[in-house]
DNA sequence: CGAAAGATTGAGATATTTCAACTGCGGTGG
DNA sequence: CCACCGCAGTTGAAATATCTCAATCTTTCG
């Protein structure tokens, strides 16, 4: 709330934030950079462990797949995001990470950083405070995905959305979500329909506007409809008869 | 299955891991001991950071609230697991972690810890094989989450709290659920009372069995049966007919 | 013992999925 | 250039999994 008064629309705290770190990375580390292109794979399940993976541009997803074939994206990777932590207890990478875009990714050694950590404390700083977040922004999905019905679920996807857009100093009033309907689906935890309703849903009530461009650019007229709207679809009748 | 051979029942290979990792905080970190009691916060949401704590007997849970009221439990914790490692990044910790028996836990200060690991690395080691293990299992919680119906759930949770029995030590073909229906629920994302059909039903199918001591102590009397079942469960029309 | 909490079970209500039809769009090749 | 195909998305209607509400039973504990 408070930096927002010195930037009325974006704020640029948060992209201070990552761009320190990539920079101290940059600066303190041995760095191997990849362009990867939509559909790559930044590394496989089941692979080696060796190397953590930041994301300097471009967008991944994190899919983990069970025994019989059942597939999950369990997480959304962006500017500044860290891959690869859920590989270190075990020597394996725990889930496949696949770009989404065009991008660049940098590589660093796991046993370089810890060496480097002696000398640069902030590089272990830097690390613990992104498995910290991660395991925070799951502990989120989660309690989205257990408490809230499906339209608040595709609501609170677009306000997350929205907020990792804000923390990078992008534009968050309008987007381009980079995902099919079955993805989003996939992620929330419901079908490719159940996303497409939700949507319209949200456009019907003017929380959202989809552009001209096409029903993947979407309008956030203002972030806090989205969030109310949330509040509104998980405490049970109130809000029930608000919105038709 | 490799360490099955050397001891019939119990895996002891991950019981020592433990035990070593318990073993190197008392060597080479000062500890403080704290005993206590079900229902006791370990810590609460918002609190400032300053301490990771490290089970070393009991059970807890981790509670997430949301601004509107709406509680869930996002994750548990068992022997040698770390609790708080979500605080690290803003600086507050980020759930409220109760204790659900008594038991015993170690705080470890985050800022002694980080110190102390310059001259014992394997410190790091274990704080990080601790976040990336809490990770991957978040990652199954989400895919069970979105990809399992109510009962394989159900199956997948008992299944979970064998193997962490089984990591430990202790027998896996019998124990204690020490959470009422209610609880496993609202981690589970499914009613009270659908956890206890879906019980019934894993006793029903022979699954699982309720010994006499009354409902809360489940006998198992082959893992792999739980396996099946969430197997058969999560692939539609083919189990079906197998169990009533 | 009696009250309160936990657990089970049934039946109707409801959210979401499934199945299916239809639209729009972009690319490809005749 | 246009016809056609495949993919993404939307929308409707029926099917179904889960929730809700309610009654009953069991266990625990003061």
């Amino acid at each position: 709330m408070n930096e927002a008064i010195s930037t009325p629309r974006f704020s640029t705290l948060g992209a201070s934030r990552i761009a320190d770190m990539l920079q101290l990375l940059q600066d303190s580390m041995p760095i191997q950079r990849r362009v990867v292109r939509a559909g790559d794979a930044v590394y496989q399940v089941g692979q080696s462990f060796g190397c953590l993976y930041v994301v300097n541009s471009g967008f991944f997803k994190m899919v983990n797949l069970s025994g019989e074939g059942r597939e999950q994206v369990v997480s959304l990777h962006f500017k500044g995001d860290w891959m690869g932590l859920d590989g270190i207890s075990n020597g394996k990478y725990g889930c496949d990470a696949i770009a989404m875009d065009t991008g660049e990714i940098w590589a660093i050694r796991y046993d370089a950083l810890i060496q480097a950590a002696v000398r640069t404390p902030a590089l272990l700083t830097a690390m613990h405070g992104a498995m910290s977040r991660e395991l925070r922004r799951d502990h989120d999905s989660m309690m989205s995905l257990c408490t809230l019905p499906a339209d608040a679920r595709v609501a609170g996807f677009l306000r997350y959305w929205a907020d990792a857009l804000d923390q990078r100093g992008l534009r968050t009033d309008q987007f381009t979500l980079r995902m099919t309907r079955a993805e989003i689906g996939n992620y929330l935890g419901m079908t490719l329909e159940t996303v497409s309703r939700a949507l319209s849903k949200l456009a019907r009530v003017d929380v959202i506007r989809f552009t001209e461009k096409g029903r993947r650019d979407i309008h956030i007229p203002q972030i806090e409809a989205l969030t109310d709207f949330i509040r509104d679809m998980s405490s049970p009748a109130v809000g029930a008869a608000a919105f038709h």
